[in-house]
DNA sequence: AATCGGCCCTGAAACGATTCAGGCGCCTGT
DNA sequence: ACAGGCGCCTGAATCGTTTCAGGGCCGATT
């Protein structure tokens, strides 16, 4: 079976091919007559265009990358899924790469989707990437920021104010009368960790009270993680243990939470009090449910996506961020009573 | 900034395009020379191919479509993550479609895979797509039915034998003293569900005990369904309640263990034990950590790659059914003092 | 010395769409 | 009757790659 062709199409509707191609893109040039022929001859030879000869006469492609931090994270899931649903209602297909928090793979996927001449590329950054971005923007490859503010500038971005976030967490946990504060997140090379720290810190200093920061630093933003980290909280004495952990996000406070539960050691909140960060669909159903910084995920991909398409339609857009603010979300990790 | 072709590569090395082509694709029939002159045309120029050029003229695309049934769940996440790997080694992207079981967002995405002339298809499908995957296979782009065993063997498939987990799951919850099941899940034309549900109506049959089988039909597979599901338990007076409750998957049995034990009416397992299916990530770390039926997620995936690769390379080969036997994890859902 | 084979290279044709300059036919206004 | 304009169509050129028939060169064989 040969693949249908334009030229197939357009001897069966007794026309030319300009006259087909224009039925597909510019509808409304067309005479009912051919319009209707050509129509059925679609149908009847059941033509579907062939993109790749689309995109290489018109220059436009009609799929976009997505490089994605951590692919097992919901809380990225939750952002590609607000990105495909706007792309779907563009017609355009998403391109999928993880990257695992590891550089290599992230300029893999972005050789990969350089070949491919995407229209853009959404990317959540792990290393240090803006020269390589640079570059695609110079071949005419537009790339928006996603959880991540941009550094200098030179692309747009979405993201949350994880300094903002950070703060409004550790002033929770100042109001509920916690004073001897741990951190726990890494790698610190992560903007987002480092960020959610500093807002700590400043929610700390500005409090008036006396209040301790402690960094317990860990690899990497997993479940695994997390629970290594729970672990080396318990092997301390009773005495020498923090009143509150801030987790870098949730799926560390889901490992914390689960190695100190398991223990039967700890009481949560009563002893030790612990806040998370994304608000993941499985915050709730935690353990003890979980107290977290909830970001509007799927707006956030969304909104990246529409900002990525309208840089690609015109170039000359000065970049912008866009920030929102996380909220927090009281549950019973932090407040015994809550809801 | 003109993007540079393969032109200006020949150009600049002092060869022919011809000889550009063999550099790229079949480095080892051109001389030393050459070769590091193009090489270095390359580097200087920063020549990348156009994989919108290179797929229309050798008629080979580098990218494969996944449509997924659900975005949200873990479980599929790990599947397409174990896709990537084995695709990125191949040079491979993945086009990603969330289906959300909707029948229309799967026709929508197979549409635009076809468009994009993709190598393959991988499909977790909803609805009942068999002769829309027969066309794509007369387009020649081939389709490996993932996480669902083809029904007529037109089509290869990867996924785990579901009637066995639903027997395994349902043998160990009358092992462990139990005789009043439900089974909660749905919607029933996903194959997935009824063949668990057939699992557990054999275990209770051939158990040689008297075991009910009550059926609790929920709308998706969601925590929020349930948790509905779980308020709908509440309801009923102690006694009518069943005495363990197999849940089509973890989503689901996340959502019943929220709902019974905010409630703090309901001790698990004491009076209701609880299993679930696929063992996600997050199955360990719930409240009370879950029982569930372990699927080799990222080997389905990387599976599931390798077989549409091969099938690409040779479509003269017979569809087969790689299954999978599920394997169960026992926790405290299930059994009080388990591991 | 002539022939042959092997190795490499060349450059035009082809893939399937879009674009655009050009042309045809018909209507309108004077 | 004729110029001009409008609406619609045509078909060749083009995008950047791969492929392939053809050919040059050189050493080995007879």
């Amino acid at each position: 079976m040969p693949p249908t062709s334009i030229r197939d199409v357009a001897k069966l509707a007794g026309v030319s091919v300009g006259t087909v191609s224009n039925v597909l893109n510019r509808p409304e040039g067309v005479s009912q007559d051919a319009l209707t022929r050509v129509s059925h001859a679609i149908e009847q030879l059941g033509y579907v265009r062939n993109d790749a000869a689309r995109q290489l006469r018109a220059g436009v492609s009609s799929s976009v990358g997505f490089v994605v931090l951590d692919g097992q994270n919901p809380f990225f899931n939750e952002v590609v899924r607000g990105a495909e649903d706007e792309a779907s209602k563009h017609g355009i297909a998403i391109l999928h790469g993880n990257t695992d928090e590891d550089a290599g793979r992230e300029g893999m996927y972005l050789d990969l989707f350089e070949e491919q001449r995407v229209r853009g590329v959404l990317i959540s950054p792990y290393g240090d990437i803006v020269r390589r971005l640079e570059r695609l923007k110079a071949r005419g490859i537009a790339a928006v920021l996603v959880d991540r503010f941009s550094g200098n500038g030179r692309f747009s971005s979405v993201s949350v104010d994880n300094v903002a976030g950070g703060r409004m967490a550790v002033e929770h946990l100042i109001e509920t009368g916690r004073r001897r504060i741990a951190f726990v997140g890494g790698p610190f090379n992560l903007r987002q960790v480092s960020d959610r720290l500093a807002g700590a810190r400043v929610a700390a200093e500005s409090s008036g009270e006396r209040v301790d920061i402690e960094v317990l630093p860990v690899e990497a933003l997993t479940v695994d993680e997390g629970v290594v980290a729970g672990r080396r909280i318990l092997d301390r004495p009773k005495r020498d243990r923090p009143d509150a952990i801030f987790a870098a996000n949730d799926l560390i406070a889901l490992g914390l939470l689960q190695a100190l539960v398991v223990s039967r050691q700890v009481l949560i909140p009563d002893e030790i009090a612990l806040l998370g960060f994304d608000d993941i669909p499985f915050a709730a159903a935690a353990a003890v449910p979980l107290s977290s910084m909830r970001q509007p995920s799927r707006v956030i991909g969304q909104t990246a996506l529409r900002i990525l398409l309208e840089e690609t339609n015109d170039p000359e857009l000065i970049p912008r961020q866009t920030v929102y603010l996380p909220e927090l979300v009281v549950r019973q990790s932090t407040v015994k009573d809550a809801g």
